[in-house]
DNA sequence: TCAAGAATGTGGACAATGACCAGATTGGGC
DNA sequence: GCCCAATCTGGTCATTGTCCACATTCTTGA
């Protein structure tokens, strides 16, 4: 019995140290690129030993993956809830894409650690992000095959169309998140394309 | 007399350490990360002390930043190149975009540090990098331009016509340097919004 | 019930690194 | 020709990632 304890203060043993190092990583990335966290800081803010940490991560780019994974699934909730509270396919896509842009805007060092390749690689993601990313994929190319069945977008490939949208907004999240482009020039970027 | 020597073997002093510090980086940048670049290891292939390095560079993100610059510099290049060797507006400014998706594909490491926040962060851009982020936007405002005189484009705003096709090709660029877009992807995506 | 044994924790160790210091070497300007 | 500044060297230190041996606690099965 007693699965999934939480008694965090006292005891020889944490009782949930996994969740509690990914909080204090989640924490750190609020302020700090992934680049430099340390996990000793991580394992101290946690209050439990340098080494702690690898009875649950096998080293630190794997604790930096699973935080790869929350943000990933953030961002795919910030869009998902974006497109359901939206009417009209353009009207979709364009709340999908500002969705994106100001999840990234609010949690830019989450947001660049899901596609750092030093951590999330493309090529080979693991088993948790893997699902997400499809869903993701889905959801852009659910909402842009509603789009080419709109006037003024008919005929359009959906796959290139798709490709070039996520294009512009992950180019305009990276954009905003480095001070190139401010969020308020967001919008109506994305609008002089899906008007 | 005798600025610039490069006399690399054998004296005391190199000679023009910091091209060549600068060189080994960007070789090591090839094929590493800029994250994983050690300073002592650059200075390992120059062929000198692992302090050397600091009577060029003030440190670590110095040396950094500077491939930065160069990595900048690069880029404009291949834009400009390309818009040149164009015909007429609409092309000029797809050949662009392309150049750009281009560059960043052969050399995704130079592409990413030149937008790193840990070392060239847009916000305070050095003094070096400030006039060629300038020469970009101007390069791009200046297509545009010509692009809204075009028929099929009259009457959209340039300022946020340049963000998003910005946006578009940069955001290109991180998609197929991580591997999320296949670089023959591009081509017909760009076309899906330039076409 | 209670004794393995698996999980989970601790501290110690080591190599690599960034950064600083003092001192050696060199070269150009007086 | 001499001096000073630029350049390069080795030494040192704190931090970090990772491995190892060992301690403690939880769980499981006889």
């Amino acid at each position: 019995m007693m699965l999934l304890m939480s008694r965090s203060t006292g005891g020889y043993h944490h009782g949930n140290l996994q969740a509690a190092l990914e909080d204090a990583a989640l924490d750190l990335l609020e302020t700090t690129s992934a680049a430099k966290i340390s996990l000793r800081e991580v394992a101290r803010r946690a209050g439990v030993s340098h080494n702690a940490p690898y009875h649950h991560f096998g080293d630190r780019a794997a604790l930096l993956r699973a935080l790869g994974v929350r943000g990933m699934a953030a961002l795919l909730a910030a869009q998902e809830e974006a497109v359901a509270a939206a009417d009209g396919p353009v009207e979709r896509v364009r709340a999908l894409g500002l969705a994106y842009v100001r999840y990234a805007a609010a949690h830019p060092q989450a947001f660049a650690l899901v596609f750092d390749p030093d951590y999330c690689a493309a090529g080979s993601p693991s088993a948790e992000m893997s699902p997400l990313i499809a869903r993701n994929e889905d959801l852009l190319g659910g909402e842009v095959e509603a789009l080419v069945r709109e006037p003024g977008y008919e005929g359009r490939d959906p796959v290139a169309l798709s490709a070039a949208l996520w294009s512009t907004v992950h180019g305009m999240a990276q954009l905003v998140t480095l001070g190139h482009l401010p969020l308020e020039a967001a919008e109506p970027a994305l609008d002089a394309l899906v008007q």
